[in-house]
DNA sequence: TGATGCACGTTACACGTGTAACGGTTACTC
DNA sequence: GAGTAACCGTTACACGTGTAACGTGCATCA
């Protein structure tokens, strides 16, 4: 009689977390099994449906009316355990101040991942810097992980997949070795706009650079790109980077520097920044898209609602269920070599202000 | 020799999960063990700094050492699952397209969490309806659940209670048995804008309703709010929602409509909203404050930016840190009755648009 | 009649931890 | 020299699952 099976009555055990008086704790197929009259493992066939006709209609429904009334639900630490894995998909350090975009996009990616099975979760980037956060994501021995490129090192990648992680994938830039690099080149975004600013004739280029850190990982590539477009055109184009920070009045002294510099040309990084640099200079007397043109990103609606109308770069992600599938196809065949693949297409959508 | 001290080449079990050809897996504390050349419960020890002196200082170097070398990280699943508890604090059904406010109410409650010991997941609700979410957070066994009250029935709060969480906190009305409510009265919130509009004689007033299904949860409370201000007023004055897309078409309509029914007031549910709705009017012909006033929500820095400027309630929510105190408080009292405590503060800004 | 197969359950592990209880030395005290 | 305390480490569980291997009866077949 020394099987699993253990009796109500069991004589309190010396070992172990005190487990108080009674079961007061959630109740556990062993509890079920009790309640039905079968054994655990006869418990877990039916719940989980496994190993088709090895049990009998009549126990089947013993069984499911025990654990309804019990209101067993099962525990996903000791699935996991005795699993080996754990089905949790990270969405790890995207809790950034990003846009209605971003937001949307990792909503659309949550729901895809959860149809194929998986269950995705949020972690914040609010443990300290780098190793010991992907510690913490280590801890949890997820099955892939989303993470933003920032803030992941090489070890970090490989002590990832030494946990058990099939997938490690990157968002953004830079691709990091070993880790599946969902690129977002965010220099596109930049490049689209010089282009556009070049081609109206534009030659003294101003770039809003958001003060906040956070956001540093979208504004520094997105100025690189302006670089790079305005040196290889060949125009002999001058190229301003212009901090600022998300208040009024920094946004009139941005104006003033603007008329100092005798800018002609504006990217605003965001509508939202760009809307605000464009009130400041309208404040200012001046205007656009003449004496400076404006353009800004994110294409959002409000970009819309001031006059002149703001010409936007928009930006394009994939749907969720198309990620949900590569990562399945990284997860079945995990040592596959690092993928490289560019989520984004950005488009120049121009309106009045430039 | 029947142990826990498994030997490196122990027979192929044949039990459980495939290990596959040697440890290809993560690292365990018997690997580490091994490698330091002590036992188990000694790693564990040295590991967790439990119980004082109990281990020489050289043993804890050739520990860690080992623990370093292998890249050792705990399996959180099994720590879990032999403490009895997770850590964990599910912060659950969020993704709404909520602005910024509470984005960044969320987030500095997950640093307060953190701060505390805990563990701050965000987990979406994508799963199905109701009691299916509920069951997939049970699983998990967090330590404490925020959710928001819309979805959460009182059988689902016994649900989690009884698989183990000792604090569960409706964010949100209404107040759901048995959960503590942490509300956020959003009738506050139009009744603070009614009361400024009625101040300014209007009595004829609109209230912008978004048709976006996810945004029901703050706006029928502000309508009724309203309603309730305008009645309790006795001033006769007039109600009269008015539904919108996030679109320029619906806003040009609603424009239409307000002139239409002689409205003289208008509160835009949002700042964004009320942009959206007072630049449909100025195109109409129409203007604010006259011959309507026009009050929005959350005193977003975008609103200044549109002329007239925009008046707006400001909320204000508490700090992550006063709500992580709340929670040990609750989790250290698990069966105390119920708190209810109103989150937010409003109050109105007036500027040049009311 | 005995062998064979099928339908239905059960036993006996293993997953990776944490920790109470239990030794085995060594040094110190009477 | 025997008793004893302090120090340092180990053994032996238990947490809640999933599942391969192993019985049981009972009908079918040679």
């Amino acid at each position: 009689m020394d099987s699993d099976r253990t009796e109500p009555a069991a004589p309190a055990p010396t070992h172990g977390p005190a487990p108080g008086p009674g079961p007061v704790g959630a109740p556990t197929s062993a509890d079920v099994a009790r309640l039905a009259g079968v054994s655990r493992a006869t418990v877990s066939f039916v719940l989980n449906n496994t190993a088709g006709g090895r049990v009998s209609e009549q126990t089947r429904l013993k069984v499911r009316a025990a654990a309804d009334r019990l209101g067993y639900v099962p525990h996903a630490a000791a699935r996991s355990l005795r699993a080996g894995r754990t089905g949790l998909v990270l969405l790890a350090g995207s809790t950034a101040p990003i846009g209605p975009l971003f937001s949307g996009f990792y909503r659309d990616l949550q729901d895809a991942l959860h149809r194929h099975g998986h269950t995705p979760v949020l972690l914040g980037p609010t443990v300290g810097d780098g190793d010991e956060a992907v510690r913490a994501w280590a801890e949890l021995r997820p099955t892939a992980v989303f993470c933003l490129a920032r803030g992941l090192t090489p070890d970090g990648v490989h002590l990832l997949r030494r946990s058990g992680a099939r997938a490690v994938l990157t968002l953004g830039t830079p691709p990091v070795p070993g880790a599946h690099a969902l690129l977002m080149d965010q220099r596109e975004v930049g490049a689209v706009a010089a282009a556009h600013l070049l081609e109206r004739g534009r030659r003294r280029i101003g770039v809003v650079m958001p003060t906040d850190p956070a956001l540093a990982l979208f504004s520094e590539p997105r100025l690189a790109g302006i670089r790079a477009a305005a040196e290889s055109a060949g125009l002999g184009a001058v190229v301003e980077p212009l901090p600022l920070d998300y208040t009024e009045e920094s946004a009139a002294g941005l104006a003033a520097r603007c008329r100092e510099l005798a800018l002609d040309g504006l990217f605003g990084y965001n509508d939202e920044y760009a809307m605000l640099v464009l009130r400041a200079l309208q404040d200012a007397g001046a205007d656009a898209p003449h004496p400076v043109a404006v353009v800004g990103a994110d294409d959002l609606l409000l970009g819309r609602l001031l006059r002149p109308r703001m010409s936007s770069v928009r930006m394009r992600l994939p749907a969720g269920e198309e990620l949900a599938e590569l990562v399945d196809r990284v997860i079945a065949d995990p040592d596959a070599p690092p993928l490289r693949r560019d989520l984004m297409t950005v488009e120049l959508v121009a309106r009045e202000s430039s």
